[in-house]
DNA sequence: GCTTGACAGCTTACACTGTAAGGTTCATTT
DNA sequence: AAATGAACCTTACAGTGTAAGCTGTCAAGC
């Protein structure tokens, strides 16, 4: 019988390493809502509670999880140009919605507070600080940046481009009719459009970061309301 | 008895409004992940069953509830000056983050599809029409506000002001030891920095799009790497 | 006034979730 | 050989959205 071979238990067999690869393969073929411990533990061929032993909660599991793809990013080379660090940084954390997709929603809105992160997140600020900007400047650009790129990240794996929300929906014919501006520029929302999108809103603030250190004193911007 | 009196059910008691009110209410008491069809009901006074009745799903009731909102939305008198005209129509929809803080992570990423909001969508995308751009500019300049004003509303009220997410917090003692920049910066974190930090933010995407107007040919940006 | 039918709301039930509590098996140490 | 403790499993519970069917109530037609 191989139900008795079945039965024999590996010991050891898991590990938080395995657990979490499986997870992220999970969470991307379930989607993020679809994820959960029985499928994760399914995957991994064992019960869902033996997953418990390795993490306490989920909750871990996901900071576990949000931990490994933090602590994979790099600082770009100091001796590069800054405008070329800034894009490098930023890039390289939109890269990570780009290879989970399903997990960009919760990634990015994940509130950080592990050694791990904090210790990228202290990187990041400080790279706006060799921009040559204040604290208090450093800290309102990183958020600025930081709400442009998570807008981004977040529309790019699971906005418009996934197709709509609601379940009453509106037929093609209709929204030509209707909605012209918002027909036209559909062209420009799909996939393919992307990059060049975020480059130009990317550009636009890497421009006025640049204006706002070599330009006006004290880092006044227009002024116009 | 009032039992007898309890069991005399008012019909037509319910009705789309009521139930939208409450859901209003119950996500903010409880929170976007708190809410449930039964914590819903109970609000109501009736059974989680009943408001099948009037909405064939969740989901149709979170359509309705967006719906809700957007279709409060009113585009700025176009008498307005261009950049004035933005502002507004960017600050009312920042707005209803602030007047439903519980709800704004759900509706910032809702994709939204109803006439309602394609109505909406349309007037906003037509703003930057009036703005002078192109179609092609209009849409990406659009996603790239956007993407902007997605993460601020998220991060004003689901991101850090309301405290981690990680299980595992790090104690300000080694914050302020191994993580200094972050430790500056949290100052300027705060609910009371939202306002100042965001109006950098779009200032600089403001001005931007007036130089991109005003500007260099074919609205080319500054072009460095 | 009585009947009828539709409507509004309720009851029950099902398949799913995270996880607390406690049971079992097995490698290692003594 | 016995004991220990890590690793894994079983069971159970309170919660979720919602399908299916039931019941009470009201308005209209006779």
């Amino acid at each position: 019988m191989d139900s008795s071979i079945k039965k024999k238990r590996a010991r050891g067999r898991l590990s938080r390493e395995m657990i979490e690869d499986a997870a992220f393969d999970v969470i991307e073929t379930e989607g993020l809502a679809g994820f959960s411990m029985r499928k994760l533990a399914s995957a991994l061929g064992c019960e869902a509670m033996s997953i418990y032993h390795h993490f306490p909660s989920v909750a871990h599991l996901h900071e576990a999880l949000v931990d490994r793809l933090v602590g994979a990013l790099e600082m770009p080379d100091a001796s590069l140009p800054w405008r070329q660090r800034m894009r490098i940084a930023i890039e390289d954390f939109r890269r990570i919605g780009r290879d989970h997709p399903a997990y960009a929603a919760f990634f990015v809105t994940y509130r950080m507070n592990s050694p791990t992160c904090l210790a990228w997140l202290n990187g990041i600020i400080g790279l706006f600080r060799d921009g040559g900007f204040d604290a208090e400047l450093s800290a309102r650009l990183f958020r600025a940046v930081g709400y442009y790129l998570m807008g981004a990240v977040l529309d790019e794996n699971a906005g418009y481009a996934k197709g709509p929300s609601a379940v009453n929906t509106v037929s093609d014919e209709q929204l030509a009719r209707d909605f012209p501006n918002v027909m036209a520029a559909g062209r420009f929302f799909g996939t393919a459009e992307f990059d060049k999108t975020f480059e130009l809103g990317l550009d636009m603030l890497l421009d006025e970061m640049e204006r706002l250190r070599d330009g006006a004193d004290a880092g006044q911007l227009s002024g116009k309301v």
